[in-house]
DNA sequence: AGACTTAAGATTGGATCCAATCAACAGATG
DNA sequence: CATCTGTTGATTGGATCCAATCTTAAGTCT
């Protein structure tokens, strides 16, 4: 595809890719993290005419990010009443730990297998990046990166769309979890075990630290969210 | 809330509660069972035009259900291209058992302690009524229906709208299976032990014969869809 | 002939306008 | 005085129109 002289226009459109190709994928993303680091809190209500003003676009596309942030649990709607963003409660977040543990230890144990040397470090430079990192919010999506990364060679695209999906949710709790005990608690002894353990290909061991790990942080998390 | 005299105007409205009240949810439903029950096959592009013009309605109620619907994976969207309906391939089909696999069999532990007799009747019935259908696209529903009555006391709603959005994923490759092996191998021995199960009180056999009937299931399906 | 450019048609994305619905409040009525 | 009703304002749902983009195919140049 490509010439032997060309320069590689396809790395270049690959590393604009996150550039939003349309006004609709750009309002869904601004809202979309704008939402999952709580500058908009749970049950504010979304006025159409309001994020189109702010956008500087029309209500169109607010229309078609509402939605598909409505798919994504994000909002909830309401006919002729509107969008408001979903509330956080006791009860979902001790959902979305019981989704995580039956389903990330399913990925891990077939990821291990093909974990390449670059899997591998690019975990190990993630657990270095969350020791540094200072900001909070940051730290939910390195959390899930250095998982996701772990369980990268699951081959199991779906399975993977779905993690991925139920840890952005998890970020959303993860934010209030580090403001209320500080991130001492968040030790990373746990990240570390994983990772070797994944290195040495001990599938056993590995999965049941990830097990563990998501058993104690929802139980932490439950301590906090009352109920 | 309610006078003692009065007529029970609650349920009237309930019975009535699925008729869609907009536009775009017509259309959205009317799309998603088509898509489910293969009337349109995977891969047709869904060209809105045309399909403003079937429903009778504008372009913009369209729009809104293409974009609820690749959001539920049914659709798989390009920017100024269009939208076309997901393919069905063995991985996708795979990755759907291992999903189910993983979270059914918790749904139902945690939810069988807490059937009620009612719950298990519902079951009951429909198993009677899996045996009676005749139409393969309603079979479907019926087992999923069947499915879900058993996990409905699981008290984690995020977990059952999960599942229930894979056993809905699932009718789109059981349409194939019944078509292609016919409804004998469906046999309704592990529904019926898992009832039995439940009933019990026995959470370790009624999730144990849930696994190896998800694992059956794979299995059979894997050898028709080829690899 | 083959490859590149360019024009036409088709299709989607976005903007603006109108209609339908809901919430709040004022007034009437028992 | 409470309740019901009608009306007004705000907000969303839907329709129509225009702009941007993609696809196709013809045409041109080497």
């Amino acid at each position: 595809m490509s010439s032997e002289e060309g320069f590689d226009f396809a790395a270049l459109a690959a590393g604009e890719a996150d550039r939003p190709r349309t006004a609709s994928e750009f309002v869904q993303r601004a809202l979309r993290a704008a939402i999952l680091d709580g500058r908009i809190p749970p049950g504010t209500p979304l006025r159409q005419e309001a994020l189109a003003a702010a956008f500087d676009v029309s209500r169109m596309p607010v229309r078609e990010a509402l939605r598909q942030l409505e798919a994504q649990a994000l909002l909830e709607f309401t006919p002729h009443k509107g969008a408001v963003v979903a509330e956080l409660s006791a009860q979902d977040q001790a959902d979305t730990y019981l989704i995580r543990r039956a389903l990330e230890p399913v990925a891990f144990a077939q990821s291990i297998p093909h974990l390449t040397r670059e899997d591998l470090e690019r975990a190990e430079d993630l657990i270095a990046d969350m020791d540094r990192e200072p900001d909070h919010g940051r730290l939910g999506e390195l959390n899930r990166r250095f998982h996701l990364s772990l369980y990268a060679r699951a081959g199991s695209p779906k399975l993977l769309r779905l993690v991925e999906r139920q840890l952005t949710e998890h970020d959303r709790y993860l934010r209030f979890h580090l403001a209320m005990m500080g991130r001492e608690r968040m030790s990373q002894v746990d990240h570390i075990a994983m990772l070797a353990a994944a290195a040495a290909g001990d599938i056993d061991t590995a999965t049941s630290v990830l097990q563990r790990h998501i058993d104690v942080a929802a139980e932490d998390s439950a301590r906090f969210f009352g109920s």
